[in-house]
DNA sequence: AGCCAGATATGCT
DNA sequence: GCATATCTGGCTT
């Protein structure tokens, strides 16, 4: 089934707690100029949550996160890789979620073209900066409503298990499980910790 | 499984 | 000024 051929969510969708939407969107599809694929990976960051960017309030890099819940917040990590979340919530809130790992399924061509010619699959979206480099997305994306960027989401096909597990990355509030994962996914950023599997 | 380099904007002191 | 960063890829154990 093409992602591009999926039911919308709701223009609802994103007006609700980060965690929540974090879960919710696992199972979806999202895809940007033809390419694209499952949601399998995704990270809550709340109001007054320590780890967020958003936690001492609006600076030039953050301000998009403090937009209307859907917009696309785009910023710079390390020096060199892209990161990609959707404000959630509510306006003024400073509410995102990270996508962190997509399972592809469609636009497998110009994603691998995009990734270096990768041969193993796992490696074209699974991680936060992998996935900004096979979608082609960029800093001019910021800001912009998910619509404008170009962006589709489609509503799940089928439930799936989602398990929340320590956010990947960060020194603050380690022990928040708002990192929402497929459970049984072979296209994870990182294996769900065995800590948590059970 | 673990260590390290890469490369740069950001935000705090 | 400077430590940090929602990371990745490559190399070493």
């Amino acid at each position: 089934m093409s992602a591009r051929r999926a039911r919308p969510v709701a223009a609802a969708f994103f007006d609700r707690r980060p965690e929540d939407v974090a879960a919710s969107l696992i199972g979806c599809t999202l895809s940007v100029g033809g390419a694209g694929g499952i949601i399998v990976e995704a990270e809550a960051y709340g109001q007054r949550d320590p780890a967020s960017h958003s936690f001492r309030g609006e600076t030039p890099r953050c301000r998009s996160m403090f937009g209307p819940p859907g917009t696309v917040y785009v910023y710079r990590t390390y020096g060199l890789h892209w990161c990609l979340n959707i404000v959630t919530e509510a306006p003024g809130i400073g509410a995102a979620v990270l996508i962190r790992a997509i399972e592809p399924t469609h636009g497998l061509d110009v994603m691998r073209t995009r990734r270096g010619g990768v041969r193993d699959d796992r490696l074209l979206c699974g991680g936060p900066g992998r996935l900004t480099q096979a979608l082609a997305v960029d800093g001019d994306m910021d800001g912009l409503p998910l619509a404008d960027a170009g962006f589709l989401i489609g509503a799940r096909a089928v439930e799936p298990d989602v398990v929340g597990v320590p956010r990947i990355g960060i020194s603050q509030a380690t022990d928040l499980p708002w990192r929402m994962v497929a459970r049984g996914s072979r296209y994870l950023s990182r294996p769900i910790p065995r800590s948590s599997a059970a």
